[in-house]
DNA sequence: TTTATAAATGCAAACTAGTTGCATTTTTTT
DNA sequence: AAAAAAATGCAACTAGTTTGCATTTATAAA
């Protein structure tokens, strides 16, 4: 299992009720979590610039990555890597949107292709989104 | 070669003065064009509120496509097919973004994999964005 | 060509996700 | 227990985008 508090420390992320909080119902989740979706689970108890900040901070510390979103918002994943690729699109596997709940999954099965270059582009980073219908909505 | 007046008749827009010459840009502009870009070329004589439906305008019709911004800013290019797949991001090709200029290009050459479905996802629409350094960046 | 109908435009105001400054509180370090 | 550092809440702000409405321009009908 997972202890949220000793991964803050590891971290080195202050341990607060609301972050300590945060990391688990990121660990408990299957889905990914959008600030929205944050500010619902809690309620509306804890400030909107307190959850982009931590957002921010878990991000930055490889705990979370960033995932594409049907309307281009801020949505994060718990990272299953112990260290994810920081400030970007965990670039492992491919993303699917489902067209319905516009819930966003993380592809594990579905690697990226390896390309490092096409045409003169130097390719650093490579994401692969997928939508359609997901399990539950089709 | 191309006519703007004869496009827009054929897709029933009506044709101003500013959306023959949005058209024609597009058609001229060997690169994607932001909400930002269109504004300047025009010198800001154009309301900013005009643009915006112009572009949902063309947009529905398939005659241009969006495509992915590094800024996640309203962006688009000209479609190459005749009919674009509508309200979607062309699917046909990947596309880049340079880190440098912020620049987005039509990766024609990068075909997307036809996948239909994995681990119970009903894939609809496959997008493939690479990100580094283009030709005249790197 | 004139008339009427529909679509496009400009402007200002509103909307919304996200950010920032600052005073206060909480956590960590010593 | 005291000092230093980090996190929080709040309100104000930013910027891209959208909307309502009156006016203008384009299209279709007579």
């Amino acid at each position: 299992m997972f202890d949220s508090k000793l991964i803050l420390s590891e971290k080195k992320i202050s341990k607060t009720k609301f972050r300590t909080d945060l990391l688990t119902l990121f660990y408990n989740s299957k889905k990914s979590l959008s600030v929205e979706d944050i500010l619902i689970f809690f309620n509306y108890s804890v400030n909107k610039a307190t959850v982009y900040r931590s957002l921010e901070s878990f991000e930055s510390k490889g705990l979370i990555h960033k995932v594409p979103d049907n309307y281009n918002h801020k949505r994060f994943s718990i990272c299953k890597e112990i260290n994810c690729a920081v400030n970007s699109y965990d670039n492992n596997h491919g993303h699917f949107i489902c067209y319905i709940c516009n819930q966003t999954f993380c592809l594990d099965d579905m690697p990226i292709p390896s390309i490092n270059s096409i045409k003169g582009y130097d390719i650093h980073e490579l994401n692969l989104t997928a939508k359609g219908y997901c399990e539950s909505c089709k």
